[in-house]
RNA sequence: GCGAGCAUAGCUCAGUUGGUUAGAGCGCCUGACUGUGGAUCAGGAGGUCACGGGUUCAAGCCCCGUUGCUCGCCCCA
């Protein structure tokens, strides 16, 4: 049998799965809560395509990036180089700017939903094939007030799937006016210390020194002590919007730990970036990661557009949300009609059909079953009714409903049962 | 890209120092019960022991390789 591509997995109902990030049960309230979240705070949906152009990624997220050699990258049959998408802020900024919304008024606020794509060896919480929720909000100001709503947003929607243990880490990063000054400075002090340092650091110095800062290894840490931090080296500009970022947070008391060596992996951001981790998601513990971007449209040829926003892995938020936030039973049928007989089931089917249209969910036996079968396969579908309907109930009108909860059993005609039913609803 | 662990029925797992025909629980099918599910009882189906090679009189078990899954590194959501 032809098996699922290496870190791709199936969704699916919860009755046939054990893993908690595979239930569609879970993945339909993250999407509910996102959506109803992000309404609240003005925010509109878009879906931009799954393939972009190559060039996009490569101006956008930045061509020595990780993200950019792990994009699934191919030739179209005329020559053009696609990707699939490894992240949405390029695509949507691209899509604002393709379609002329630099000339509303206000600030444009965007959502989004929908899988990436990056080639990386799969563990807990990263797959090859992955979802995002992220919000975008672009226009001409890159007030601090923007990023503390969208973060204030964030909590209310971790609150709402119950997610709770959760850390924020803040820190600015610098603009175009400090931060290569500061780089330098830090690749001059890295260059100090590099025989003490550990091989994976030694890499890093080449690659992206702002890493080195993160290392975990214990004989690094107390060089790194030594290394200076970006925040005692920002210019005034990125201070204020900073230290005025902060007092918002504070404002609406939310917790924030100041982590100097928080840097993003792409190179479109700037000033603000943040993350939020969670407990229980093994090495892979960022649920929510994002930034400022100010510069990535004009990077992409567009016009200037200030932007801020940030991703989040569905699949590390469906793992994160506790048991008692999901009902896994949103599924289960309301009724299952049961007949006697086969010229019962044509008329059953009649039946089936008013009954739904008063909204009730109904599964009519298709098979043919004795009853006794068929009254299994409501059990095991844990319908809560069965409708039993056969030559007697034809000629008087009206159905046996029984309650599978309880085995209790009534005669009622078709509009009892539709208010029965809805009545139980409430 | 690098490292480690695992792979036996649909699912979760036993399987002794290598020894006859590979087991259990759950699930599935049939019946006890011709218009009444869940509980009980009786019976049944279902296996290339991941794949390929090797060692041996004999391999689910030992050795090598491959593939897949899982976890970690890197990096990120």
């Amino acid at each position: 049998m032809i098996s699922r591509v290496k870190g791709t997995q199936d969704i699916l109902p919860a009755r046939f799965t054990a893993k908690p990030d595979a239930q569609i049960e879970r993945w339909l309230l993250v999407e509910r809560v996102a959506r109803e979240a992000f309404r609240r705070y003005g925010f509109e949906e878009i879906r931009t395509p799954i393939i972009e152009r190559t060039e996009l990624f490569e101006r956008g997220v930045g061509a020595e990036t990780d993200v950019n050699k792990e994009m699934y990258t191919f030739e179209d049959r005329d020559g053009e180089m696609v990707s699939l998408r490894p992240e949405s802020t390029a695509p949507t900024v691209r899509a604002y700017s393709e379609h002329g919304m630099f000339n509303q008024a206000g600030l444009v606020k965007l959502f989004y939903i929908g899988p990436q794509f990056r080639r990386e060896r799969p563990q807990k919480g990263r797959y090859r094939q992955f979802w995002q929720i992220g919000v975008e909000v672009l226009g001409q100001s890159d007030e601090p007030a923007i990023e503390a709503e969208v973060i204030e947003m964030l909590y209310w929607f971790l609150m709402e799937l119950g997610i709770s243990d959760t850390e924020l880490l803040i820190n600015s990063i610098g603009d175009g006016a400090c931060r290569p000054a500061y780089i330098s400075a830090l690749r001059e002090a890295i260059r100090e210390r590099l025989p003490n340092l550990c091989g994976s650091c030694r890499q890093r110095y080449e690659t992206n020194p702002l890493r080195v800062l993160d290392c975990k290894v214990e004989s690094c840490q107390v060089h790194l002590a030594e290394l200076p931090l970006i925040s005692d080296s920002l210019c005034d500009a990125c201070g204020n919007h900073f230290s005025e970022f902060r007092r918002l947070l504070d404002q609406r008391g939310i917790a924030y730990k100041i982590e100097p060596r928080l840097v993003r992996g792409l190179d479109y951001y700037m000033r603000t970036a943040f993350e939020i981790t969670g407990s229980s998601l093994g090495a892979q513990n960022t649920l929510i990661g994002g930034g400022r971007y100010d510069g990535l449209s004009e990077i992409l040829g567009g016009q200037p557009v200030k932007g801020f926003g940030f991703a989040s892995g569905i699949e590390r938020l469906v793992m994160s949300v506790p048991e008692s936030t999901i009902n896994l039973g949103v599924n289960r049928p309301e009724l299952f009609v049961a007949c006697v007989g086969a010229d019962s089931r044509d008329y059953a089917f009649g039946v089936a059909r008013r009954l739904r249209a008063a909204g009730i969910s109904v599964i009519v036996d298709l098979e043919g079953r004795k009853l006794k079968k068929a009254l299994a396969v409501a059990n095991s579908l844990d319908a809560q009714y069965s409708l039993i309907i056969g030559e007697d109930e034809i000629k008087s009108g009206s159905y046996v409903l029984r309650d599978m909860k309880t085995g209790e059993q009534t005669s009622l005609r078709e509009s009892e049962i539709i208010d029965t039913l809805k009545y139980r609803r409430l």
